[in-house]
DNA sequence: TTTTTATTTTTGTGATCACATTTCTACGGT
DNA sequence: ACCGTAGAAATGTGATCACAAAAATAAAAA
């Protein structure tokens, strides 16, 4: 009898859906870009189902924004709702972190601070692309080891819908200062010292806004 | 020149979207349901086409599951699973109601008397449908008035995720106790005490999960 | 030049179809 | 009686099309 040698390949709009998530998430998609079913099933060279399949479950996670005549385009965020989904971060991260601190072994710290180097490097060479995706990383790999799939679910969502204004406020406002904050993570994490993780999450998060002051 | 009267009518597949969402969160479909596609269509009267899009719409939300295969189903949850997303409502659900309190005047204190007492009807009748109904009703009458639109979003995501799973079980375990908390939290939304505010509707959120240990 | 109107182009929606894979069902062998 | 296998039915995927509404463009009027 033949091997199972049929590996569930993923069908061609889950590939889209990755790719344009991921341009979503780390910016490279401007506020306010507006997206076409045959304008995006010409760049990935398909038909138009799969490209509005894809279209409507990016819309459905709040990544993109659907005009009350069904065009879409990504969001271009109020400061009322950036704050606000800044306040769902502040809330949400801290709790996350303190989950994953148990778990958060030397190995983990350590590529942390790899990652962490990037992000200066990144501030160095004011590459805001690099930048918001090294910071996504240093992140999300913490979370990861809270083994908390829908509150990391959750917190990805945010930043999907943060994504492209994030970029925009990152690119006017060259950044000045490398993450502080990180740093003072990462000493939390070594220290096993919650309170001052969950603070030094909350301000990290809520630092980022403080650039929309200006 | 004619007048304008044209109205933005919602398309099929929002319709479908509303109906299948609202059976969802109330669990009047119960855990690892499968869907299909010409099923779904034969039931609204349509094509393929709009059901596909409301299935991975539906997915994308957490609310149904997609199998390696491609087939959709309510999602059978896991204790961890519905732990971590109890854990979750504990968390945003205080913050929101705190959010709510200083705009929560006597119009709404009054109307959410009148839905808990459509509540403790539905425990005298056994009505789990009633039941959850009215229960999200109470909830979701306070946070509108946070005025957080996003937060609300993460909060109804979540209801959606655990609907099918909290109907079987209110089914399982009849609902003996009308909810204590429910007027706890009017008490305290009534004198303004934030503090016991959040611990009330924290206590009424977690309290739900008991009857798993049973 | 500015505004209004008419025409053309673009765009999303829903239907239908062919196809490959999966799932179900029933038959046959041990 | 149990298990595996072959055939049949069901199912999701992607392509193509017609259509109506909307947006963009061009033309005309003020």
């Amino acid at each position: 009898m033949e091997e199972q040698v049929k590996i569930n390949q993923p069908s061609l709009q889950d590939q889209m859906y990755r790719d344009l998530r991921q341009k979503i998430m780390l910016g490279d998609l401007i506020p306010g870009k507006s997206l076409t079913l045959r304008g995006l099933a010409d760049q990935f060279g398909v038909s138009m189902t799969p490209a509005r399949e894809v279209l409507r479950r990016l819309a459905a996670e709040g990544a993109l924004l659907v005009t009350n005549t069904g065009r879409f385009m990504t969001p271009v965020l109020t400061s009322d709702r950036l704050e606000e989904l800044t306040a769902l971060r502040g809330l949400l991260e801290p709790e996350i972190a303190a989950r994953a601190l148990p778990r958060a072994h030397l190995t983990l710290i350590d590529r942390m601070q790899i990652i962490n180097s990037r992000i200066s490097q990144a501030v160095i060479q004011e590459d805001s692309q690099s930048y918001l995706k090294a910071n996504i990383e240093f992140h999300r790999s913490l979370y990861l080891r809270a083994q908390a799939p829908a509150m990391l679910a959750l917190i990805e969502n945010i930043w999907l819908q943060i994504g492209p204004t994030m970029r925009a406020l990152y690119q006017q406002d060259t950044i000045r200062e490398v993450p502080t904050h990180h740093k003072l993570i990462l000493t939390a994490l070594k220290s096993v010292d919650e309170t001052s993780l969950r603070l030094m999450v909350k301000t990290d998060v809520t630092k980022g806004l403080r650039m929309l002051a200006s």
